[in-house]
DNA sequence: ATCCAGACGTA
DNA sequence: CGTACGTCTGGATG
């Protein structure tokens, strides 16, 4: 940092860093999760924070070079010639870090025809004939010539990316022996390998050096060369044209014409959510705070306008409370503050008025009319505070939005996960909260009446923000489905700890006689759960085959594992797969075990109360934590018996589970409208069958097992963009017989490519895909000049639409069966959805009325041109109802 | 304590 | 180089 009161102006060439970052940063450490390479990014990144936070730069640039062609090319068509190909790993980084640069609010400068330095030179110039300390960040040695007293050139050194050397005229003198205007000259003499400019032969820095301080100038040099003597001599005289030319080459730009001048690059405050959307994305974590550090804000939602004035609650005795509430005209904001589950305090709040108190019987029973009545209600996260009031034997009544729902489907890919977050994004205000790491903070929160209040104002700027098809999924699926699942997850379901605890003990003892027989193989014992360990015995110790490469070394997943049991088959193969295989079940008998009776339980009713994030996902399907029930095992004959724990609760006859088959495909035939499909749907012939023998050109009672192997892949795997490679690695067949597969389907069933192809063509011009109910999803790297990032983008959107109008059907489903349900005063009631499925307990008596209910509203949720087939079971467990 | 990678369960 | 999820473990980090 300087002392003196002058701005400092900092330029940097981002082509240069970002690839040297490219190069110093292992890739294994820098991959997302979808495959996007970030080691430039981050490295980039991750020096520029640091120079920002040592240089406190106030005015900034990042220069990029814009291809490889430049001015130098036209001239000497070999300039650079000699650089290999940029990797496209590295390319495909460089609009991310764009992305980056402008979050963080960073101008980018580039230029066509001008290489990055040509812009550092001409910035340089400016800024120091304007009064500004410059400081210039490049990777390239021709920038030394820039640097004089108000030019300061950082270079990375030779140990890695993070360490810069400062070089001030001293320091140029001191390395190179020259003053830094003359830098060009010994450069040119000595030339540029990386550059592909050759110099004079056998003359270096030391010998460059002599001459011009003997002569003082390279033309005093060029014009005197006559006087050197030996080898030297003449190879300077055979190559003056070179040293020319070099010395035209490198010297840089000083007038550029740039639409911003120095004055125009102050500092500005960085978009923190648009940083914390890309960082997201990148999967930086500990960037962040470090961004937010050195730029000075806080990893808060930040805004520039005052804290709004926010009204004062009234705090209200119980009577006082129900003797306000009808006076109110107009939706009003609701909070309910809960504890382990409980309602602990309430707060209301309309557009000026506020009231909250301590919760109580008595204000229970004040309040209860209001709260289940058809009054409007606005909420932020209303399942929880359903489910509260559940306890208290209230039903909520009036509820008309959700702003968590909402968030969510604005933007399922990145959803708001506080009401802090949407009031910043939606109103651009900032919510008080309480500073959890001071002693006495010095804000107060909000009170409950307060985030009532602006939850409704979020709301009524969510709305303007909604289009009208995303409203109507809002009102007509979420929000009855919340109520829905908040009585699902306070019912629970009934799981047998005996069944449990005696199977987890036989795969005990099987476990352990497995790891024994296993460790007498290998000699040693070892944790054969740990892959690190694992690999030392499979490719050291038994000296088996490497296998496909991990970030971390070889993989030994099961299918890698099956495949070296069938190259080079060993005991030791089979050990460890039937080990792990007992070892994760007993891992999910264990979760499952200490998850009875947890999460809102009422003592010993021996149920497991999971949670449905309804937010969880970016398809619109539910997901299901603490603990997940929508993976419970079933593959396996021997898995089925946790199923099999699952059983019909005390006071109830049955479980009934109902299934959809094959929705995902029937929703293709439908929006493809392929004539094919449908007829498959509407023969009722089984389905695999029907289109192999299209498929394979025999009749359907000649289709063989394998060839309904195959359809049945290709079919599935379609929606989920599926690629020749994919599938032929799937079926372990050739590609090239994977590629004729795809061929004789879609010559059979045409309209399914065409549709899938202008689907993904209609996301890329709307941006975002479409539900057949209107559920949006945006998909803004449709368009990314990334092609990774891209195609995995056009897989997503392609299935987005079938797996999201999949979820919408059984929502509509699930709100239909629950309405029906009460309407119908019955006891049964839904107690699981896996996706595609429901469990249902039946209460005694009621199996006729809630099986017709369940089949007629799961068949009729949505009209399409092929049935919705539904599979019915009954048993006293899950496993036996699924029969 | 917290994070990540690898592995694996479901639709 | 097939979509959408959650959870467990070991092992490395702080």
């Amino acid at each position: 940092m300087t002392d003196s009161a002058k701005p400092t102006l900092m330029v940097v060439d981002g082509h240069s860093l970002a690839y040297r970052a490219f190069f110093a940063l292992p890739v294994e450490n820098f991959t997302t999760k979808d495959n996007q390479h970030t080691n430039a990014i981050y490295g980039f990144l991750s020096m520029l924070v640091n120079l920002i936070k040592a240089e406190r730069p106030t005015h900034m640039a990042i220069a990029f070079d814009t291809s490889r062609h430049s001015f130098r090319t036209d001239e000497y068509p070999e300039y650079k010639a000699t650089r290999s190909e940029t990797p496209s790993e590295f390319k495909g980084q460089i609009p991310l870090l764009h992305d980056c640069l402008a979050a963080m609010s960073i101008p980018v400068l580039t230029k066509e025809g001008i290489e990055a330095d040509d812009i550092l030179a001409t910035l340089s110039v400016q800024g120091s004939a304007q009064g500004y300390d410059v400081l210039l960040v490049s990777g390239d040695r021709d920038t030394i010539q820039l640097v004089n007293d108000e030019v300061t050139l950082l270079y990375p050194s030779v140990q890695g990316v993070s360490q810069l050397k400062r070089y001030d005229p001293v320091a140029v003198q001191e390395r190179y022996g020259v003053r830094p205007e003359q830098y060009p000259d010994i450069a040119a003499l000595v030339g540029e390998t990386s550059d592909n400019l050759p110099g004079v032969p056998k003359v270096g820095e030391k010998t460059a050096v002599k001459w011009l301080t003997q002569f003082g100038s390279l033309d005093e040099l060029l014009e005197r060369a006559e006087e050197i003597k030996g080898v030297v001599g003449g190879n300077l005289r055979e190559h003056m044209d070179d040293v020319r030319r070099n010395r035209k080459l490198n010297r840089l730009l000083i007038d550029v014409e740039l639409p911003v001048g120095p004055a125009d690059l102050a500092v500005a405050p960085i978009d923190a959510q648009a940083v914390r959307d890309i960082f997201a994305r990148l999967e930086f974590r500990t960037l962040l705070p470090r961004v937010f550090e050195a730029v000075g804000a806080t990893d808060e939602p930040v805004h520039d306008e005052p804290a709004v004035q926010v009204p004062v609650p009234v705090e209200s005795a119980p009577a006082e409370f129900a003797a306000w509430l009808p006076a109110q005209t107009g939706e009003l904001g609701l909070t309910l503050v809960t504890a382990g589950g409980r309602v602990t305090r309430i707060g209301v709040a309309g557009e000026t008025e506020l009231r909250e108190g301590d919760w109580s019987d008595e204000m229970a029973d004040a309040l209860r009319a209001w709260l289940e009545s058809d009054a409007g209600k606005v909420l932020n996260d209303a399942k929880k505070q359903v489910k509260a009031l559940l306890r208290e034997r209230i039903r909520l009544g009036g509820l008309r939005y959700d702003t968590l729902l909402a968030g969510w489907l604005m933007r399922p890919s990145f959803p708001d996960k506080t009401l802090a977050h949407l009031v910043d994004r939606y109103l651009g205000e900032k919510l008080p909260e309480a500073d959890p790491s001071q002693l006495v903070p010095e804000t107060d929160g909000a009170t409950p009446a307060q985030e009532a209040w602006f939850t409704l104002r979020a709301a009524v700027a969510l709305r303007e923000a909604m289009p009208e098809s995303v409203t109507a999924v809002l009102t007509d699926i979420e929000l009855p489905a919340l109520l829905v699942l908040a009585d699902m997850e306070a019912a629970g379901v009934a799981v047998s700890h005996d069944v449990l605890s005696t199977f987890s003990g036989e795969l005990l003892t099987r476990t352990d006689g497995l790891a024994a027989e296993a460790f007498a193989l290998v000699g040693r014992e070892f944790n054969l759960g740990s892959p690190k360990q694992l690999q030392e015995v499979l490719f050291e110790d038994l000296q088996l085959p490497k296998t496909r490469k991990t970030k971390t070394g070889y993989s030994t997943d099961a299918a890698v594992l099956a495949d070296l049991q069938e190259s080079h088959p060993h005991p030791f193969l089979a050990l460890l797969l039937q080990h792990r295989e007992a070892t994760k079940l007993r891992q999910i008998i264990e979760s499952l075990d200490s998850a009875i009776g947890k999460n809102g339980a009422i003592p010993d009713d021996h149920r497991i109360h999971t949670t449905y994030v309804q937010t969880g996902s970016q398809t619109g399907r539910l997901s299901s934590t603490d603990p997940n029930l929508q993976n419970i095992p079933v593959r396996t004959e021997e898995s089925r018996r946790i199923r099999s724990a699952f059983e019909v609760g005390e006071g109830y006859e049955t479980l009934l589970t109902a299934d959809y088959s094959q929705i995902e495909m029937r929703i293709m035939a439908h929006l493809s409208g392929d004539a094919g499909l449908i007829e498959a749907f509407n023969s009722g012939e089984d389905l695999h069958r029907f289109v192999g023998a299209r498929v394979f050109g025999v009749e359907p009672e000649e289709v063989t097992s394998a060839m309904r192997t195959k359809v049945k892949a290709m079919s599935y795997g379609l929606v989920y963009g599926l690629s020749a490679f994919g599938l032929s690695k799937q079926l372990r067949i050739e590609q090239a017989e994977a590629k004729k597969l795809m061929l004789e389907y879609f010559a059979r069933f045409g309209a399914v490519r065409d549709y899938l192809r202008a689907s993904v063509l209609q996301a890329k011009e709307d941006g975002y895909t479409e539900t057949i109910f209107g559920r949006r999803r945006p998909f803004p790297d449709l368009s990314s000049p990334n092609r990774v990032l891209r195609e995995n983008a056009e897989r997503a959107a392609l299935n987005a639409p079938i797996q999201g109008s999949a979820a919408d059907i059984m929502k509509i489903a699930l709100n239909r069966i629950h309405a029906d349900l009460r309407k119908g005063g019955l006891g049964s009631r839904v107690l699981l959805q896996i996706h595609d499925e429901l469990v249902v307990e039946i209460a005694p008596g009621e199996w006729d009325r809630v099986e017709q209910i369940v089949r007629t509203q799961m068949a009729g949720a949505a009209d399409l041109s092929v049935p919705l087939d539904v599979q019915v079971g009954a048993g006293r467990d899950w496993n036996e109802a699924a029969h």
